[in-house]
DNA sequence: AGGAACGTTGACAGCGCTACCAGCAACGAC
DNA sequence: GTCGTTGCTGGTAGCGCTGTCAACGTTCCT
């Protein structure tokens, strides 16, 4: 009679469905959407499952349902720390849901992501996530048309294209130049590499805070396409020392570059926080055990990855969001390198403490 | 008559076997085997495929062939540096390719990697990248019976699965050690977390080498479970100073307890190198730019992962190395971190210079 | 009692592609 | 002229699963 196995040996539904003695249908039924039948036939299908060993068949499952359970993620690197936290949250919010995850590196280019939406889009996925607001204007036209929920991750900005959840650079660095004001150092440089849009973001902040305080200068700045390192940072503080001599302050826009900073201070004996403050960015684990311990931005990386994923995977299952679009937040964590100078502190940037916000979440290290 | 195109508006096979003249089996092969096609059909398919801007279905094509174009990576840890570095390799030498790649994060249990095994295993992928050599025996067996390429990296040993890409670990920290007798250290202490099997064969290699010198002492040993951190580096380095304070050089199971143990050093004023050497693990980039710069074993993560990803797919498409087994090396990089102590230095651990291997690969950075 | 409404189940017909094998032309060997 | 042999092409028949819709039994309402 008919093969009662497939050519692999692998078991199929049909067999599940003959042991438990149902059609294949309701068979599949069970494994899609179980409350539909009724306790007695779930139940023999479930152990007619667990005997056989069966596992589903996703490409088969693929093609005749039209759409796969593959979420998409888009970022720009996978070798910034800042990234792989917000990847450990998303692969720990998809373990355990029946989606898989589909990674693909962008390289920081919008043309890149462009080319690789296209792909993605064309194997219908469950939904995806996608790192930023500045998508190219063909991509942001596929992701409008695109039959998927999509969460834009890292930043927030007007228009999502669906969801959102991040922070505002602008903002969190406002705060960090703002911290450094209430802290007495006024002449405060900026060190930024790789120059991606958050990064802009931040240098935007920190010129709009300077100029609050009349004292942006834009010799204060420091800033190259490279990508960024800590050896880097040392570079660049030095080109900074070199054009400014009698700067009191630098706020580096991110924790590698503060770290280079923080070395090339000490290799010219530069005392810290006494002569030069020092801020970085995203707050990575070693900023709090540097001698002296370093000031940084918190940002919710892993919290960022796993409420978006967890997001996404609800819309999908229909259960949409009541708030589309989520501020993380973000934390001036305050520590030795930016302390006081002088005792006559007070701000010169208006709204400090009130731009430090922060959604109290639990941080979790890998 | 019948329909032209899918519900979803896509454009399949057979619309571009239409507009080219050809059947649809010959389109199909045009895409697998072009060299099967005579020139003149080649063509005609070829711009017929462009002009419909045509994408294959992924999950038709698995289901038809009974083969996926997916490798499965299995990795301990996404958020290690030494990962990301490897996982960079394993994409960058993807692209371009037909395959995509599928990650799982085994959070260093091998009871979670057989599961996973399982799970990706049911899928038929076109082949296999796992961590390390310390596979279940239930995993062990799977990987044996799998019907593809399987590659295990990070580590070498005995009796590979199918392929193996890495370095000895043991002989690795073997020529840390004997670095350190060279420099005239004598009392080197061991500081070790997470204690995975890589970490752990560090540490037998560590052993062997005292051993050898007459130096060993268990209370030179500082290990915990605890997952890795520059902090951490700092608090075990206190464990082990309590213990033995005249110790004069520390090896480090990685980078990141290596700049613990040096911020905790500046801490409390203790010179490096002229009291405590300190030598790391796996040379990351700040371990150059350290002050003083910081003494490390240098591994060829990225270029593990890349020919880890070359060889599977040649391997996949039948082209198998004729070494299955490949020892990329490592390199004690000598920084001042564990300049000379005296002038009568000399080797107190056999075979130093030649356990200095390396293959010359370029190094890459993103 | 009749019928609507609901919950549960099954039959059928593909999803878009490729494995397999057959067919056909062109060529050379005998 | 016959018979392979090679190179290319096409027809047929699924791959394992699910969408759709119809059918059934049961309950509840009027």
């Amino acid at each position: 009679m008919g093969r009662k196995r497939t050519k692999s040996g692998k078991i199929r539904l049909a067999e599940v469905a003959e042991l438990a003695g149902v059609s294949p249908i309701t068979a599949s039924r069970f494994f899609r959407n179980p409350e539909a039948l009724s306790v007695a036939k779930r139940t023999r299908v479930e152990s007619a499952a667990k005997e056989l060993g069966y596992v589903p068949n996703l490409a088969a499952r693929a093609l005749a349902s039209q759409r796969t359970e593959v979420i998409g993620v888009l970022i720009p690197s996978l070798t910034n720390n800042v990234f792989s936290d917000v990847l450990r949250g998303i692969y720990d919010a998809s373990e355990g849901s029946r989606y898989s995850i589909q990674l693909s590196n962008t390289r920081y280019s919008i043309l890149q992501e462009e080319k690789l939406l296209r792909l993605f889009l064309a194997q219908k996925p469950a939904g995806l996530i996608v790192t930023g607001i500045d998508q190219t204007a063909e991509s942001r036209a596929m992701l409008q048309a695109a039959d998927c929920p999509i969460v834009q991750i890292m930043e927030i900005g007007p228009d999502p294209v669906d969801m959102m959840i991040g922070f505002s650079h602008y903002d969190a660095a406002r705060a960090a130049i703002a911290h450094l004001f209430e802290q007495g150092h006024r002449k405060v440089g900026f060190v930024g590499a790789r120059m991606d849009p958050r990064v802009q973001r931040r240098l935007d902040g920190y010129v709009s805070a300077m100029k609050d305080a009349g004292s942006f200068d834009q010799r204060l700045v420091v800033t190259t396409a490279t990508p960024t390192s800590v050896t880097l940072g040392g570079a660049l503080f030095t080109d900074l020392l070199a054009r400014e001599p009698d700067m009191d302050a630098v706020f580096c826009a991110n924790d590698d570059l503060a770290l280079g900073v923080l070395f090339e201070c000490r290799r010219r004996e530069i005392a810290v926080p006494g002569q030069i403050a020092i801020v970085g960015f995203n707050d990575l684990e070693f900023m709090a055990s540097a001698v002296p311990t370093l000031t940084s931005v918190r940002t919710n990386r892993y919290e960022m990855g796993k409420t978006a994923a967890t997001m996404l995977i609800n819309a999908i299952e229909g259960r949409r969001p009541e708030q589309p679009v989520l501020d993380l937040g973000f934390k001036v964590i305050e520590r030795q390198s930016s302390s006081a100078r002088r005792s006559d502190s007070r701000p010169a940037v208006s709204g400090a403490a009130a731009a430090n916000k922060m959604i109290a979440l639990p941080s979790s290290h890998d």
